[in-house]
DNA sequence: GTGGTCTAGACCACA
DNA sequence: GTGGTCTAGACCACT
């Protein structure tokens, strides 16, 4: 029961749907196994900053949708 | 023997000594991108629990050398 | 009693119910900033370990709610 | 041995740097208990992103120098 | 089978 | 004492 004079809650709110959108993509297909997340261009692309998009991924992460994988070209 | 018996002042910590030599590989271009991590394999490569390994993993992706990728499936 | 014995279908998580409660208590001004907290007392009112709760944290910290500082030093 | 071709070695010694700088700054009393740690400010401090900033807060997390509070004020 | 998660119990360093 | 860390063992969901 937040109340919106401080801090609006529907901040937190973000980093479900962000989460919720992911997962949608993940289960039909659209994004592939081994595919790179930009977390960048996903806060972007859903106007947030990369905090929420963060919490998204640890969430889907605790659904077993994302996992952890070298990305040795960091230089690209 | 289940139980550490032994510690360092301050700086102990299984899943550094792990994230170490993760971050050696990958940087030395033994680990390519998108390459499976057999946790369980890595555990037992350093006599530790599937634990430090999640946490060493952990510390990777905050230095952006591993990153979070839909489920690579097992298999592939 | 020591195993789960029951799961929900892709959406289990402990340490998730645990960030919604803390995320609403933080929201809603129950818990102040800097205001310690105890990882022991949430694994006990959750009936849960010390893992999710520091699960839970970490969830919360990607959101922002929560943020690493110097250690509190407990008795204050 | 990491080449300097693609990728410099010296990125990662950054979270290291940091660590180590942070580390003293606490030890020393320099950062009191409860003191926010802005990881913006840190970055442009150290002339880095955040990402190595986070890596440098996760190490000093392990080592129990810095501890998660909530933080309630986040529309400060 | 593999990863992700959790319990329960135990240890050390710091305050 | 408290937090941080680790082991060992076990369960489920998804591939």
């Amino acid at each position: 029961m937040a109340l919106n004079g401080k801090h609006s809650p529907v901040k937190e709110a973000v980093s479900r749907r962000i989460a919720e959108s992911l997962r949608s993509k993940i289960l039909s297909g659209s994004l592939q196994p081994g595919q790179r997340i930009r977390q960048e261009i996903l806060a972007e692309e859903f106007g947030a900053s990369r905090l929420p998009v963060r919490a998204a991924l640890s969430i889907l992460e605790s659904d077993g949708l994302v996992t952890l994988v070298p990305t040795p070209a960091h230089g690209r």
